[in-house]
DNA sequence: GTGGGTGGGTTTGATTTTCCAACTCACGGG
DNA sequence: CCCGTGAGTTGGAAAATCAAACCCACCCAC
């Protein structure tokens, strides 16, 4: 029987019950963003105070964010990204090209990015391997786990 | 005053509007995966089945799932990707790299996926003007909004 | 036709979260 | 002394989630 009721294993959901909960990855935003303070990220966000404590206790209890003290008497603290906090910065550009497209058609972005060679940053993810642009129909998924299959490759239709 | 509580204007924001709630990007995935039928959706998410469905009815409102029949009589339904939902794959493609690097070391991996240069899929986020890797210290945010700043660059520890 | 199974949900009621405002504590400035 | 700022904590009301049960239409086997 194997427990009919347990979902798929997935990084993708595992990774989501880290930064998946609402508000996780606006703190990552400000935090990357080097706005780092409470008071700063309640604003920022538009989080209630109580909930954005406990997701800054689990972001830094995941290793995504550090605590650091900048001032002793009167005890002030600031949040950073770790390394691993600032590899999740392609999952907000992945969100924010989506929404710069599909919500904004490009017109008054309200934050663009500049790449250091010169030109706004436009994200595409690409393969490591043989370097070209990733698309849908190139993919094909191989479930490692007994018991869990997929259906192939989906027309969009 | 220009509303001092209003949190900062963000299509990374906006973008988790539309899939931020809970399970929203596990059903994205289930339905690129081609599982695109009520019963597997909620078995293979393990998601409550009156949240499957308000979950369903908003991706599809906000253009990112598409509902068809496959049969008349008795009547039953499917949910496959708009063009907009599949462009949600990078984000996809996102968490699972960082689950499958930061909380599986590698390892065990529950699904790969293989593109169609014949090698396993490492996800790679490069700017589409110079070609290059992006890397957080490579960027420069330039809020477009007044009034909404940023510190700039930050170190990571 | 009767009984069981499947697909796609909706309903019900208990449990959890979220939300918001107010409160605290420790300073620092005028 | 009084006010403001930073970084939270506390309390109670409102909303979302959860699990299980229910519904309806159909199919199949007996």
């Amino acid at each position: 029987m194997a427990a009919p009721k347990d979902p798929r294993p997935c990084s993708i959901a595992d990774t989501l019950a880290v930064v998946g909960e609402k508000y996780s990855l606006l703190v990552l935003r400000e935090v990357c963003l080097g706005n780092g303070r409470f008071d700063q990220l309640a604003r920022n966000i538009g989080a209630p105070r109580d909930i954005l404590a406990t997701r800054l206790r689990r972001l830094v209890e995941a290793g995504v964010l550090t605590r650091r003290a900048y001032s002793e008497h009167p005890q002030r603290f600031d949040y950073r990204p770790t390394a691993a906090g600032l590899e999740l910065e392609p999952v907000l550009m992945a969100l924010k090209e989506w929404g710069d497209h599909h919500l904004r058609h490009h017109t008054d972005l309200p934050m663009t990015m500049e790449h250091s060679c010169g030109h706004e940053l436009v994200p595409v993810v690409t393969c490591r391997a043989c370097g070209s642009p990733v698309h849908h129909d190139d993919l094909t998924a191989h479930p490692q786990t007994p018991g869990w299959t997929v259906k192939g490759p989906v027309a969009t239709s």
